[in-house]
DNA sequence: GATCCACAGGAAATTAAGGGTC
DNA sequence: GACCCTTAATTTCCTGTGGATC
């Protein structure tokens, strides 16, 4: 499809051509293809076994050993350790770009402080993990501690005051963490403070100790980001109850991942299963994403997937490259699949812009007037304000969808030029596979029917 | 230098849904 | 069942932007 757009092809009849041959593919396959699952089994029960250990890939397997982690460790295990003394850790602030160790650190250390406690016959602490992408709220994350130390009861999503779940947890962590101490995680704390509330909530759990006189337990905060500056958003009451305890996580270099993946490979694959140029090929491909170990750790295991799957015994670099392919190609599908409808139609109504006027350069406007042509195409689905689809392109922009860039035309005004930051073909044939938004995909928006963009008072004429 | 355009985007308010208490 | 509480999504209102044009 690269080469369609190099020589600039008429966008309508290659979609044409897919749709046609998509629909013969499909009506061949139809007629002459069915998948026999039984035969499928049998045939991958033949397969080379290669995994010894396949969940050692996984992003939250904390292995015994961790590479290029020791100034972190030490670190973290000077704060801890005074627990071992009946004393309270300090809370803590740890920084780091994903996929830098900072989560699978701590809970390797509190793997290692729950074995010495055990050694030395002394209460093991608490350790709540949450994450603030998925719980980001006050009263969910009340509710969410209350209900990892509660047993019995257990905090409904929404419905009752704050203060009672507040007043409910004391009563609790005195209950059941009893002399020793709670360690609450916040994972991606930066996400909680950009939220209505998020200081305050802060605040009040540092604050446990002193301010709400815990009579036996007593609580330590840890907080995770990957956003450095993420402290200026901090108010000043919670970063002083931070005392200054810092831990800078920075990214792997290609050396350090190969190290990483080596000791993993070693776990999770049988012995001479690896090619030996594949590990520096994951290494050096995910160094140049931000080293991020959990990409090289995803990318190694689909390599052994794919490898398995064609019934090879070696895992080569080309199922490296396969799986890298595949691993983008999964991900965007798999994030557009799982988009909200509203924005799936904004996403909708950028692509037939770019389908039927390829050289037209796509603003906020114009993408608002092809959502007002097609919304009510839907069942179900009520218009949005301009200002809300203005957030929503946003998002797609986040996820890397789109490209939007604001740009001033002095006297003809201020707005966003979008790009598609996937190729038209693709997006075509992930939307195909959205139930109601597949008969959407052949419609011709208005600008594109009367040949006109939108212009007002000659705006954006020079874009062109 | 003032005006204008077409928004961008922040902040507060509103709405709907889910749930609890009395 | 009335009322209270929370959340997420959305609307409403508003100010800001920045360079071309007047």
């Amino acid at each position: 499809m690269k080469f369609f757009i190099e020589l600039n092809f008429n966008w309508n009849s290659i979609l044409e051509f897919i749709l046609a041959r998509g629909k013969v593919l499909k009506e061949n396959n139809e007629l002459n293809y069915k998948f026999d699952i039984s035969q499928f089994y049998t045939d991958f029960l033949k397969s080379p076994k290669i995994f010894k250990n396949r969940d050692a890939l996984n992003p939250t397997y904390i292995p015994n050993n961790l590479p290029h982690r020791d100034i972190q460790i030490k670190r973290i295990a000077e704060i801890t350790a005074c627990l071992l003394k009946d004393g309270v850790p300090f809370n803590f602030l740890s920084y780091g770009k994903t996929g830098t160790g900072k989560t699978s650190v701590i809970r390797f250390v509190s793997r290692k402080l729950d074995e010495k406690c055990n050694e030395i016959q002394i209460n093991r602490p608490w350790w709540i993990y949450n994450n603030c992408q998925q719980v980001n709220t006050p009263y969910r994350i009340l509710a969410n501690i209350f209900n990892t130390l509660s047993t019995e009861e257990k905090i409904p999503p929404t419905g009752l005051p704050k203060d009672i779940i507040f007043q409910k947890l004391l009563n609790l962590l005195d209950d059941v963490v009893g002399n020793s101490v709670c360690f609450i995680v916040l994972d991606e704390i930066d996400i909680l403070i950009k939220k209505k509330g998020g200081n305050e909530i802060l605040y009040d759990l540092t604050r446990l100790n002193e301010k709400y006189q815990l009579k036996k337990s007593r609580v330590c905060l840890i907080g995770i980001s990957n956003i450095l500056k993420f402290k200026s958003f901090l108010d000043p009451r919670v970063l002083s109850s931070f005392g200054g305890e810092e831990l800078v996580f920075p990214a792997y270099n290609a050396e350090e991942l190969t190290d990483i993946l080596q000791e993993r490979g070693e776990i999770a694959f049988f012995k001479n299963v690896i090619s030996e140029e594949t590990i520096p090929l994951c290494a050096a491909l995910a160094a140049k994403e931000h080293g991020d170990a959990r990409k090289a750790l995803q990318l190694l295991r689909k390599a052994g997937e794919l490898a398995e799957r064609s019934h090879n015994k070696k895992v080569s670099p080309k199922f490296v490259y396969k799986a890298q392919k595949s691993l983008e190609q999964d991900n965007t599908e798999q994030f557009i699949e799982s988009l909200p409808k509203q924005i799936q139609l904004v996403l909708c109504s950028i692509f037939l812009i770019a389908k039927h006027l390829p050289n037209l350069k796509i603003i906020t406007g114009d993408i608002y007037d092809v959502y007002l042509e097609i919304y009510e195409k839907i069942p179900g689905v009520k218009k949005l304000t301009r200002r809300r689809v203005s957030d929503l392109i946003n998002e797609l922009a986040l996820a890397g969808i789109i490209k939007a860039e604001v740009v001033s035309m002095g006297y003809y005004g201020r707005s966003k030029i979008v790009k598609l930051d996937i190729p038209l073909d693709q997006l075509f044939k992930i939307l195909e596979k959205i139930e109601n938004i597949k008969h959407i995909l052949n419609y011709k928006p208005i600008i594109a029917q009367n040949g006109k963009a939108k212009l007002k008072k000659n705006t954006f004429k020079k874009l062109f």
